[in-house]
DNA sequence: TCTCACATTTTGTCTGACAATCTGTCAATC
DNA sequence: GATTGACAGATTGTCAGACAAAATGTGAGA
């Protein structure tokens, strides 16, 4: 982009790091329970490391709020309670609306462009096959082209915590459609140029969203009714 | 509270706990200038640990984003950018008008009464003495109360972040009055029960803090206009 | 003054250790 | 048979020491 940019990207990723990514996806996407022990010797040997640094990385992780440790009883993956993710739906949306605003306002044409691309894109079947990735793969283009990189961090953590909900929220596949329909709404707002209704309709969407969470946990908690 | 609740506050503090919190103290309070270089060896000794510890602790305040670190140079404090403190403080204004919103909507009487009475605390001059404390007593008492302790945890971390601006900030003290009279409104909002008054006039005076800081960054990077 | 090789410092990671605490088991008791 | 208690094993919390790799500081030589 800048020809004066002449940085290069200092490839040297710690083992460290590489740790804490790894442990990160295996919590959100290999098949961890919430709730469940980790045992220190064990994703050791797992991960080919020493304790030292899966201690360090486990602390990484607790501070993103991924894993929860209780003084002797060792580190467990992080249980969200229904009332937490109520307000960590409301964070969200409040932060979703934000980032549209910001998209809206600031993304250059060419992002705006991308942005509709990708909407097109989760209408096909093959990305309704893996639609976690391909939803997280719209967001990560709204966050990088809404000029506001702390607003991204906190939201990929935040939503990082709701993954940890799957098991409740994808009981009800069937809301893909209005899904959609919703985030072509924001699309078209963006489009427009018009921050104010982008933001608008994000919290929305992000509100019938914690909706359905919600309904999710209530099923879970009553299942026969 | 529920006597059925006979649950013991487990008072155990790992060490680990201490040290983390006695660092992001020392980060945030004591003396630290942003930039600068934290050595291993030199604070285990001030801290009396050992080195396995200090780094699990470091570990835990980077991703609270107040150290990073460069492969192989080590820890240090953070470098908060005139950009990035523009971008946390438009999350700020978001959060917290979130938080003066649910504030007005669910906090009991009472508290509200103390919200009050430690605004007329912020009056005296008591609390202009220490006028950073006595600001965030404000804020703790908001934040518990609002019921969303999620966003209590980020505004919490993001205020820690803006204090390590506090070179800049502090350099308009004359701002005291002003901020006074518009934490006066917001508190008259919530008195009213406005929750949407209340969050507008929340977010409109944290955009003025966030001017008030932008001039501050300008008077640093040009010292003489 | 600049440059380069070298010594020193500091970081990144590992290993092994040990006390404190938790957990599971199993016998003794009621 | 259910409960209790004691004990052994597993796991965590913390330490000390080690060593290679990289960064930093230093002094000799151009």
């Amino acid at each position: 982009m800048d020809p004066h940019d002449l940085h290069i990207p200092r490839e040297t990723v710690s083992l460290r790091q590489q740790v804490t990514d790894r442990l990160r996806e295996a919590i959100l996407y290999g098949g961890f329970e919430p709730g469940e022990k980790l045992i220190e010797r064990e994703l050791c040997d797992r991960l080919g490391i020493s304790r030292t640094l899966l201690r360090e990385a486990l602390q990484h992780l607790q501070a993103e709020g991924l894993i929860v440790t209780v003084p002797h009883k060792g580190p467990s993956v992080a249980r969200i309670t229904e009332e937490e993710a109520r307000e960590i739906y409301q964070v969200r949306g409040a932060l979703e609306a934000l980032a549209a605003e910001g998209f809206a306002r600031h993304a250059p044409d060419a992002q705006v462009r991308r942005l509709r691309l990708h909407l097109n894109y989760l209408h096909t079947p093959d990305a309704a096959a893996n639609i976690l990735a391909a939803k997280n793969g719209f967001y990560d283009i709204l966050l990088e082209g809404c000029g506001n990189r702390v607003v991204g961090k906190i939201l990929t953590q935040l939503n990082n915590r709701i993954t940890l909900l799957r098991r409740y929220s994808l009981s009800h596949p069937g809301r893909l459609p209005e899904t959609l329909r919703e985030l072509a709404e924001v699309v078209s707002a963006i489009e427009a140029r018009d921050p104010e209704a982008a933001g608008r309709l994000c919290a929305l969407h992000v509100a019938r969203a914690a909706e359905v969470v919600a309904k999710g946990f209530a099923a879970a908690t009553q299942p026969h009714t």
